[in-house]
DNA sequence: CTGAAAGCGCTTACAG
DNA sequence: CTGAAAGCGCTTACAG
């Protein structure tokens, strides 16, 4: 037993398979009694329209791929803002009616994978996100001209458009507000530099040590916890005075404040420390973290806005951050 | 500029639609040389065949859904139980040359995008992970004659064919070993009820204090930490002279250590402690995480050639579970 | 407002 | 080993 087709309602009900095709696609003109008749056949039966078939003649999967540039284990389990970003990518779509398709392709494998799928026309457009240095995916995938847009601004030397949030204003802001507490030593712990975020991140903390005339002091460090940790205990040691820092990710914060804490220091007392992301980690922190919040759900809906409009968009998009004093600085 | 068809590989390598057919599927019979200019000719054109139109005439997607029946926050964030069945279950599938399209379907909303999705045809089969009670998306898939299996033992009425670890067994075998320290009054803190894998790690403790004449001691919990941070301090109040959990999650025996340690009791001297999953904070816990171990990557491998297979199967599969001691039990 | 017909881009018996 | 032709299940101008 074959799922039944728009042929089959269309003999049920008595009418075309053109009238079928314009109720089951919401069409304005059709005569009320015969819809009817239509959707009741279509009930009867429990008719849905194949995908395959609709694909082919309009063009169109209705569906978006959301590409990370991760490896499972820090999209599952590692850093709660993939989970925010997806979360809310996935939502922005889902109300728009798109289904979303997850695709890590961190491996040389993961991107053949995907170039193979998106090539193969099983999606509309394509979302890219956290992506490292230049990555050959934009490239690869604008052989096939599907729309595509950046969370983040890339490094891509392809015009890709892309949202993203004031990252260098956020930094500043919050490495402003470590000086405005009084603070003499104010050092950041920076994320990947293969990442345009982690970049501009270090560019608004030097921006404000510039402008209050301080030498920067800056610790490598990839995003993570274990990272941050390892990075304030280096600062430490490289120069004891540190009484404040900025952390590019609210991960690498809380590795901070764990190192912190058994070096003895007191934060805020001794050390102020700031964030960046807002992960809702962050006010569950001892002390509750002081972090540049991003706004993950409005960067999520104005990709999707981007992604569906009818013209291509050309100018990216930058929006504003906010600072959220918490007690850690 | 339209993405290239066979038609027009056709015509450049000078031979039919058929032939090009043939050679882009790798079909035996084609003759060295037009296979050659056949291959030219595709990457000369970059040509990729079109998805839709191929699943039309196939009847096959070469995707699986993976449906999870648990809301985002659980899935990407909190329990690394889950990235890890994810991953493992994404791995043996790309191994298949499948693509995996992940679902997440908490909500009725989910449901019913799913079974939608499912029922357009999207996808040649469906894994179901993490069912809770009486999960009605079985009984809405079946309607759709897609081949399914359940990562763990259904609730369903519907006979769902599955794959599953010895839950009873490894549970029953922690608990022996607990009775074998010595200790006297064994508690256990159990998962969410309407979910199989906690029926049956509860009925595996159960077993096994029966067999030792001994009166059960059961906290309810959910299978997160704080649920079995929540019970262990239950449990204390209810009985001071518990000296041994088993809890059925190891995210639980992590909350339920911190709940002991902020008690002031010892693990494992004072109280011993088991969990179940072996998941890798196991390893790193403070004492380190006595647990049974999941066979993972075997489950997965299992489902995946289950749902490949040519006959729908009929049996259950359950595979053994293992013992991990370390310092906590 | 409705239907007949063409066509989307493939695969696959069927001949030869 | 290769090609002509049918057909997968839809949508959409085009007539009427």
């Amino acid at each position: 037993m074959r799922r039944p087709t728009l042929e089959a309602v269309a003999a049920l009900a008595g009418v075309s398979r053109a009238t079928v095709s314009r109720v089951v696609n919401g069409a304005a003109n059709v005569k009320p009694d015969v819809r009817t008749a239509v959707m009741r056949a279509v009930d009867e039966l429990g008719y849905i329209p194949n995908s395959a078939a609709r694909s082919l003649v309009t063009r169109r999967t209705d569906s978006i791929a959301l590409v990370v540039s991760e490896p499972p284990s820090r999209v599952f389990s590692d850093d709660p803002f993939f989970s925010a970003v997806i979360r809310a990518v996935s939502q922005e779509l889902e109300a728009a009616d798109r289904q979303v398709i997850l695709m890590l392709a961190s491996s040389p494998a993961g991107h053949a994978r995907v170039e193979r799928y998106v090539a193969g026309g099983h999606v509309d457009g394509v979302i890219l996100l956290s992506m490292h240095g230049a990555d050959p995916l934009p490239a690869a995938l604008g052989r096939s001209r599907v729309p595509m847009i950046s969370h983040g601004r890339p490094v891509s030397s392809l015009p890709v458009p892309y949202c993203d949030c004031d990252n260098e204003g956020g930094a500043r802001t919050a490495v402003e507000h470590l000086i405005g507490l009084g603070r003499r030593r104010v050092a950041t712990i920076a994320g990947p530099p293969d990442m345009t975020a982690a970049q501009d991140r270090l560019a608004g903390y030097r921006a404000a040590l510039t402008a209050a005339n301080r030498r920067p002091l800056v610790a490598p460090g990839d995003f993570t916890r274990e990272s941050g940790a390892n990075a304030m205990r280096n600062l430490l040691a490289d120069d004891p005075e540190v009484d404040a820092v900025f952390a590019a990710s609210d991960l690498m914060a809380l590795g901070a404040l764990g190192a912190l804490r058994a070096a003895g220091r007191r934060v805020p007392e001794d050390v102020a420390v700031a964030g960046f992301d807002d992960i809702e980690l962050a006010r569950f922190s001892e002390p509750p973290l002081t972090t540049v919040r991003q706004p993950v759900a409005e960067v999520a809906a104005c990709i999707v806005t981007m992604l569906l409009a009818a013209e291509p968009p050309t100018a990216p998009v930058i929006l504003p951050t906010e600072l959220v004093v918490r007690a850690s600085a």
